[in-house]
RNA sequence: GGGUCGUUAGCUCAGUUGGCAGAGCAGCUGACUCUUAAUCAGCGGGCCGAAGGUUCGAGUCCUUCACGACCCA
């Protein structure tokens, strides 16, 4: 878009001109060899004696001061000042700082020492510009004394994130720690024994969770697909086939708004694993998360918005009705019927007209008065079985399911159960959920009869789990909103 | 979907009861061979988110729209 170039971009073009004319097109440069990185170099400032030394980076900062200058060079381990002297490169390669702005991909040739005020600077021999920078870069706010802040506005910030990159450092740093954390939970669950698998992305039925999928047009088919909205279906075909312990890592695609705490993409971790149940899989999430947080921080605690949460097991295991009537005062029997359960959601004061189910009452309840209340890691345990369409039934209370959910700082942070393995009762769950989604609820579970049709032939009893990773990075790396930890956020397109 | 707030220079923001469009930073010109996002002197830079309306006159008031933030559903 140089089409709206301004005075600014007027004056690099200028000076890219002026480079090519003398035969220094930056943009002809293919290679450019470095021997050290900036962060080496800060690292061992006195380990390099007369040694010469290339580094290559992004200008950020320039002080020319007449035939002498400073700058800062960044690259992608830190961020180092050079130092040009006339005298040095000689008058013709020193011209080449009146053609550089702030902004530029630099190769830098030099010694490394320090400077009278003691930094460890690169005293330059030789330079080049190895790429012009047009636009300027986003920086430029003061405020108070002397205090330097990059660019602010979130919507510019999504919508470049390669400025915000360039300009706010700690973008970086929470995008390295979220590398860091997915490696943790593969090398977790590759030493636990679990296969990581590839399943479907577009998908005939999208089922394995509550909420409207993305649509789209199989052209050579003649068949509109779906995009998945969790991976449980097919990961659970797979323990019929024989998979003991199997995962998958990847998108899945929800089409509803966005939040804090929602993006309509986001990166979901499920895995199933035969013979075990509920039981087991609180083990596992208490092991995964510790061990998350003993890769990142050498412990079991970590600071989440000034609040300490500590990851030591046993984490407190709650029975959902039990939190409830603790946090609300509405006692189990209340949600005996629908009737019930409302009166009782309305004493609590919450919107009960479009309410037409136990579990549905009992999720907004849950959601208002004890989710909050869920700062230290605790399993939320026996959910309502009309919203729990995978999980088996707990067979000391049949209105009741086997599953969990995880909660940290408030926040839901997985979800898990001992899942339905008997091809009848599915059927049945299913059947229901056809009813709820005949009677208006778009986000009840579809019928999948080819999943049925793999349950009839045997699956071991299995638990599952499901974890929402970009919750869990922001929960790791402080971060208060999912923007903050997805690099591409979901935007509307410009319309310019 | 509802409410509140925001959108002015590259960035961050002022702009009074409606009366010439402002600041800091960066940019440009000049000076300066150890500076700390230097310093000194000078100079440019605007479709005030878009469209309509009220008015002698609109950045400012009204309406609609677009995009965003926060809160609520």
């Amino acid at each position: 878009m140089i089409g709206d170039e301004n005075e600014l971009i007027e004056h690099r073009l200028g000076k890219l001109n002026a480079l090519r004319a003398m035969g220094l097109d930056p943009f002809a440069i293919e290679r450019y060899d470095r021997t050290d990185m900036a962060g080496e170099i800060l690292a061992d400032s006195e380990g390099y004696g007369e040694k010469e030394v290339s580094i290559a980076g992004r200008i950020v900062s320039l002080r020319p001061m007449g035939k002498a200058a400073f700058a800062h060079v960044v690259d992608s381990s830190g961020r180092i000042q050079i130092y040009i002297k006339s005298d040095t490169v000689g008058p013709d390669v020193y011209k080449l700082i009146e053609l550089m702005d702030i902004g530029d991909i630099v190769g830098v040739r030099g010694t490394v020492g320090k400077t009278r005020t003691g930094e460890t600077t690169v005293f330059v021999s030789g330079f080049q510009i190895l790429a012009k920078s047009l636009r300027p870069l986003p920086f430029g706010k003061q405020k108070g004394e002397q205090e330097w802040y990059g660019l602010e506005d979130v919507d510019t910030r999504y919508r470049q994130r390669y400025a915000d990159l360039i300009v706010n450092p700690e973008v970086m740093e929470v995008m390295q720690k979220r590398s860091l954390i997915i490696r943790a939970i593969r090398q977790f669950l590759d030493a636990e024994g679990f296969i990581e698998v590839e399943t479907p992305v577009l998908q005939a039925v999208a089922g394995g969770a509550a909420a409207r999928p993305f649509t789209t047009h199989f052209n050579a088919l003649d068949h509109d697909f779906h995009l998945r909205i969790s991976l449980e279906l097919y990961l659970k075909r797979l323990i019929v086939g024989g998979f003991e312990k199997v995962y998958e890592m990847s998108r899945v695609f929800r089409n509803e708004g966005l939040s804090t705490r929602h993006n309509p993409e986001f990166t979901l971790m499920e895995l199933y694993q035969a013979y075990t149940d509920l039981e087991g899989m609180m083990d596992l999430v208490e092991r995964l998360f510790g061990h998350i947080c003993q890769t990142l921080y050498g412990g079991l605690t970590l600071t989440f918005q000034g609040q300490t949460i500590d990851f030591t097991p046993p984490w407190p295991r709650i029975p959902l009705l039990e939190g409830i009537e603790k946090y609300s005062g509405v006692k189990p029997e209340e949600f005996a019927t629908v009737e019930s359960a409302k009166s009782a959601g309305e004493r609590l004061g919450l919107p009960m007209e479009k309410e037409n189910s136990i579990g549905g009452i009992v999720d907004k309840i849950h959601e208002k008065f004890l989710q909050p209340k869920l700062i230290q890691p605790t399993f939320i345990t026996e959910f309502p079985v009309d919203i729990s369409p995978l999980a088996k039934k707990d067979p000391a209370n049949p209105s009741m399911t086997r599953r969990f959910e995880p909660y940290i700082v408030g926040q839901e942070c997985g979800n898990a159960f001992s899942e339905i393995n008997d091809p009848l009762d599915q059927r049945d769950r299913f059947v229901q959920q056809a009813k709820m989604r005949a009677s208006g609820d778009d986000e009840a579970h579809p019928m999948d009869e080819d999943f049925l049709r793999a349950l009839e032939y045997g699956m071991p009893p299995t638990g599952g789990l499901g974890v929402g990773i970009d919750r869990m990075v922001m929960l790791f790396t402080d971060a208060p909103s999912i923007r903050d930890v997805i690099l591409f956020p979901q935007m509307k397109p410009e319309t310019k």
